[in-house]
DNA sequence: CGCGCAATTGTAAACGATTACCGCGCCACA
DNA sequence: TGTGGCGCGGTAATCGTTTACAATTGCGCG
């Protein structure tokens, strides 16, 4: 099932039967039928290693996510898919699990399948290999972190600004012992945010009590524990900012078991906008980042820088909105 | 920087250099030595698709899903890429978007692609094309739904055990009064669960009011409107077994807009202990079937059929246990 | 010293496509 | 009638490996 046997069962050669198929170069019309014929009769479809061989060009595009487990992820991988399915290429997905190493053997193995281009979404990087990609002249778009330059992209998230519109949230609400709950500070992105936050109350003239940052984890085991530490001081935040939604699902299960009610005694803003948020309770105050415009807007840039050789490489960002539902309300007593 | 140049650089021939890199056939240590550095010297690294070509196998894998954005999906997807990833395979990922044409065209591409196997949790099926795959010899695992054969393998879910655990949980506790939410009834998942709870409670003897079986979405808008449907009813179930946690989730704000408590009014069972129903408040009363298990067991499953030409495929279970929480809770006083 | 065998290494044919280049008719035009 | 051009289609090189088979080398032994 082979080109050769297309080329036998319709009585013409193998250059043929690839121009018919692949409509380009001239065939007479009555020609290309008998190879069609021959095709479908042969129930023929391409070997793409073959292709890809002769061609340098694979078809596939790499997507590297730290953990598609984080409930970020799931959109974005959706839409990022839904549009290489469009451009009929293929989509190599793996993770990182946040290990150094994973990344590097993710890239090394993307080299060897000659992929078309690669778009990262994680913390984990190993230079050494990137500059390899892009000494080949491989596309590479960041989602996050990374850097712009000839054939790569970078899609830049503000973190900040999404912090900022937060924090002016529960600052408007009157507010004025607010509290955040960070991610795990070895991610850049998580930093990003939690100085986002310092940054803001002091534009807003306001302390920052330092028992009032507290690290996480980004899950909602971590956002538990922060928000029981938060609640045993002695001064208590009346709002507290988290740096993800599982972090402030969390955080709400520790101000439950404690006793007190939200946003009544304390107002909480989660960060993402996941599924979830319209649904715990109360609704959750977030603040969003659409994962699918990420996926979409990563997905156009890879494509590109694909399809344009000489493309330069651009920088992308990716606006937040504030999506104001129950968790937050104006300040009425303070505790304690 | 192919094996060519790397032949020359160690003056010796490809096929001297091909039995070093991959470590068979015999050659002098003294010689590996000069090809390893060589091969360092030159950054070289394979290409796969010649590999493939020569070999017909691609070290590539297919995992077709329906919808990664189905919560239940991501810990079944990360597990499978985490063990394909060990045995140096990479993934490829698609999902059908439950469209029985998307179905197709990925199939058809990873014919094309020579994928070493497949693995699916879709309800669409193309019978034509798995016809073609299995008839080509390529490993096929079925999640869910399928069949088992020559080169293919079945993960069967309990479903229907899972939910008589939830009935008999619901039934211990008093309740007689038992309503149920499934999912889109056009899904075999979700009518096998259904069909489950309609049978397990007449095994209790429990006239089945059919007022009380809605069928919902799957999703958290279906639970919610499939839940004010029951209670708007002139007869109120006192327990709700839902088909998925999402439903439950979505019946749980429903409840609560109905100013009704749970357990005290009413109890609730979800499907999957997905992660976040640790999180609901009450936590929710679900039955679990671990995604992480249903990836390895299918991983597994599809590196038994490559690395075994004669295997003679496997019906796998994926056992369910009950997972009590505290949405459920013994029979009070009936509503209304 | 010559032979046989084992240990190495080289040569070249695959794998399945794409494509540059060439050849063959045929037609129009001078 | 010769010739240039065009439409069509075939031949064969090419992509980067693997591997069957052949060739070479070295060594032990009679």
């Amino acid at each position: 099932m082979n080109i050769g046997a297309i080329a036998r069962r319709a009585r013409v050669s193998t250059a043929t039967v690839s121009r018919t198929l692949n409509q380009n170069g001239v065939v007479r019309p009555e020609t290309a039928r008998r190879v069609w014929r021959a095709a479908a009769a042969l129930n023929y479809f391409p070997n793409s290693h073959a292709r890809a061989l002769v061609s340098g060009r694979s078809r596939l595009v790499g997507l590297i996510v730290s953990d598609i487990t984080n409930p970020f992820f799931p959109e974005l991988v959706r839409q990022f898919e839904s549009l290489t399915l469009q451009r009929q290429y293929d989509l190599i997905l793996t993770s990182t699990d946040y290990q150094t190493e994973r990344m590097s053997t993710c890239l090394r193995r993307m080299l060897e399948r000659k992929v078309d281009g690669v778009a990262l979404m994680t913390s984990e990087m190993d230079e050494g290999l990137i500059d390899e990609l892009s000494r080949r002249g491989v596309p590479l778009v960041f989602m996050d972190v990374g850097q712009v330059g000839a054939r790569m992209s970078h899609v830049v998230m503000e973190y900040a600004d999404g912090i900022r519109q937060a924090v002016d949230h529960v600052v408007d609400l009157g507010h004025r012992r607010v509290g955040f709950i960070s991610g795990p500070l070895d991610l850049h992105s998580a930093r990003s945010r939690r100085n986002a936050f310092v940054e803001r109350l002091r534009h807003h003239s306001i302390a920052v009590d330092t028992q009032f940052v507290r690290e996480g984890t980004h899950t909602a085991e971590g956002g538990q524990q922060a928000m029981d530490a938060l609640l045993r001081g002695r001064r208590r935040p009346t709002a507290v900012i988290c740096s993800n939604d599982w972090t402030a699902i969390g955080a709400l299960h520790a101000i439950d078991a404690a006793g007190l009610r939200v946003p009544e005694d304390l107002s909480l803003v989660g960060f993402d906008d996941t599924p979830i948020a319209s649904y715990t309770r109360p609704p959750l105050t977030t603040v969003r980042m659409s994962a699918a415009d990420i996926g979409t807007t990563a997905c156009q840039a890879l494509f590109d820088l694909i399809d344009h050789e000489d493309h330069k490489g651009a920088r992308l960002r990716i606006r937040t909105t504030l999506v104001v539902r129950g968790s937050t309300a104006r300040i009425q007593k303070s505790i304690r």
